[in-house]
Formats: structure tokens, sequence, C-alpha cells
DNA sequence: GTTGCCATTTAGAAAGTTTCTACGTAGGCT
DNA sequence: AGCCTACGTAGAAACTTTCTAAATGGCAAC
């Protein structure tokens, strides 16, 4: 993350990320949790992270700030950022990622580069089709949240493929 | 399991049991996989499970009858029949989930009790609604499947809870 | 039926991910 | 400023998955 708020000077792009920063901040605060300089840097390394970043991944990252931070609050701080609403947690293979988009939406996993996309969605409602199903298949079933998790190849590794290059896999 | 639809005789259920295994051996051997006894019992263990078992519940059960089996006979095999298509590899937890209904279909995941449900659906085409907001959020992604995850409260847990009653997570 | 190749199994180690424990630290309210 | 308690740290532990080397045995060819 070079673009990381540290620097003095805030740039247009810099400036949503700013205001994500500080919405997290906030909604830490009112979720009643500590603002503890780890949290701070922990949201200022994830909020504006696309990558779906893996526990790992982040904690790399931090501890080129925080020299000291340990693995177990990495993860302390996302399962408190996903009780507060404010990250999920997503399981595609070994190690769980995490995403701070917390409006509704699902993912596109790349087979090949393993890239994951996030797809807005306006509706995350079950269709009247999944709703007959879910009520015969498993009676009872209250539905929270619904995920989606589409599989196939990014457009990226497509246009590599039709050009006969083949990197990974 | 309830069955819900019209047809589906529970006395029939022994019968389809090894119908099904007898054909994942057929598919097993169609693929150019040896059917050596520990795959065998991997498939009677596993064929008719609706209950997405994870390696260790699958390990546990097959070391019964065969003291000798290892781990990685578990992962080797399951990754095997996934390879030939005879099985789908589940992430919801640590621990991976394996499923042996290979046609198309969701699941209802209960947020207490942890149960999966197969939520069998005849399309799993992505909405022309999905389809749109994919194209603009991961331009050229070629689809080749869709996962779906309810998570919410199953019928059981439903009619415990409003009872009063709290047994566990 | 025998032989031989090679996929497969096994035990164990290793790698990787997540959770837990004990204790010291410090955030933030009064 | 002081206290209470949530939080962070280090390390171990638990758990899941993958890998390695050596032995075995399925099955095709004869």
């Amino acid at each position: 993350m070079k673009s990381g708020s540290s620097h003095g000077h805030v740039s247009h792009a810099d400036a949503h990320a700013s205001e994500r920063v500080a919405a997290m901040l906030r909604d830490l605060k009112e979720a009643g949790l500590k603002a503890t300089p780890q949290r701070v840097a922990v949201i200022e390394t994830f909020a504006n992270d696309p990558t779906h970043p893996t526990a790992q991944e982040l904690f790399d990252r931090l501890r080129e700030r925080f020299p000291a931070m340990s693995f177990a609050t990495v993860y302390n701080t996302l399962d408190a950022l996903a009780s507060a609403g404010l990250a999920s947690t997503l399981r595609l293979g070994t190690a769980a990622r995490f995403d701070p988009n917390t409006t509704p939406h699902h993912h596109a996993v790349c087979d090949r580069c393993g890239a994951v996309n996030d797809i807005p969605t306006e509706s995350m409602a079950p269709t009247d089709d999944a709703k007959r199903h879910l009520a015969s298949a498993a009676p009872g079933f209250v539905v929270r949240a619904e995920e989606r998790i589409f599989r196939g190849i990014c457009g990226e590794c497509g246009a590599l493929v039709s050009r006969g290059e083949r990197k990974l896999s």
C-alpha cells in the first residue's frame, strides 16, 4: 500500500479513502470499542483495500509500521470489526479473506489468478424461485443473509489465455 | 430428512443409496481411477451422507472399519472424487465440508446449529440483474459456476428459540 | 495365473491457519 | 490524576491441510 494515508499530501482519491477511514473509526467508537493505535492502523490498512486480503497479508503490512504487533491482534481486530458490522469474513480457500465493504454485494473469484472482485447488487433478496426451493428443502428456514460466489476466469486471465500465454495452473 | 416434494418414498431409500454408490464406483472407474478398498469405503461412507461432513468426521467413521487408514487418504480420495466431478468442496468455517451431491444446488447454513442443507434449484444461471452488475464490476469475467449460501436460522432452531430453549451456540 | 508397472496408501513430518492463555499495558471515563 | 477494564503481546496450542519417502497392491498385459 504505497498510497496509504500516512503521507502528508491528500490527493482526491485519498480524500475518499480518508472519509472511509474516518467513518470506520466513528462506527468503531459507536460500537463501544476502543480506538487503540493498533486498531487505527488496521483500519487504515484495511478500509480501502479492495483485494480481500488474508490475515497474513494484513499482518505483513502492519508490521512495517508496528513491528511489535502480534498476529492475534490482527485476528482480534478483524473479529471486532466483523462483530460491529464493519467488515465481513470470506472463506474461499485455506485462509480466510476479509472484506471492508459492508454494502450488500457478491464475489467473483478467478479460478486462474485467485483474484476476488466485489460484485455490487442492489437487491440481495432471493428470487421467488430460490425462495420456493428453500421453503421445501429447509422448512422454516429464516434467511438472514445470502452470499453468492461466481467462479470463473477474470477478464485479464481470459485475455492472457487467448493470447496463448499460460503462466499458472 | 423430509423431502417435501410430491415423490420420494422412504421404503426405497436403501435401494437408491445402493444405486448411488454403484454409480459413483462406475464413474470412478470411468475417470481412470483405481477402485481401491479405501476408496470404496470412502464412497460407501460418503455417497449418501447429506450432512456435508468434514474430513475429520469422515476419517473418524472410516477408521472404525479401516483402522489403518490415514488422514491423507481421506483428503486424497476426496480430491480425486472432486477432480472427477463426483463431489464438491464447501468451505464454510475453518474446516472444509464435502458434498456428494453434484447436481446444481445451493446451501442453507444455520447460524445456530451449523447444519447445512442442500437447496435444489433448477437454474443456477445468474439473473439478468446479477449479469449486469458482474459485467460492469468485473469486465470480461466468464462464469463457470455459481455458489449461493443462505445464512440464517433453520426451522428446528427457530422452534427451539421460540419456546425459549437455548441449548447451544 | 503371473508379472510388473505405477497409482495409491501409509506414517509422520511439516506447513499453514486460527484460537487460547497469562500477564502487562494503556484507553478513556469519572 | 486514578481507576477499571478492555486490549495487546508473546507464545503455545489446537486444528486443518499438504507434503515426503517408502511400501503396497490394483489391474492391465501377457
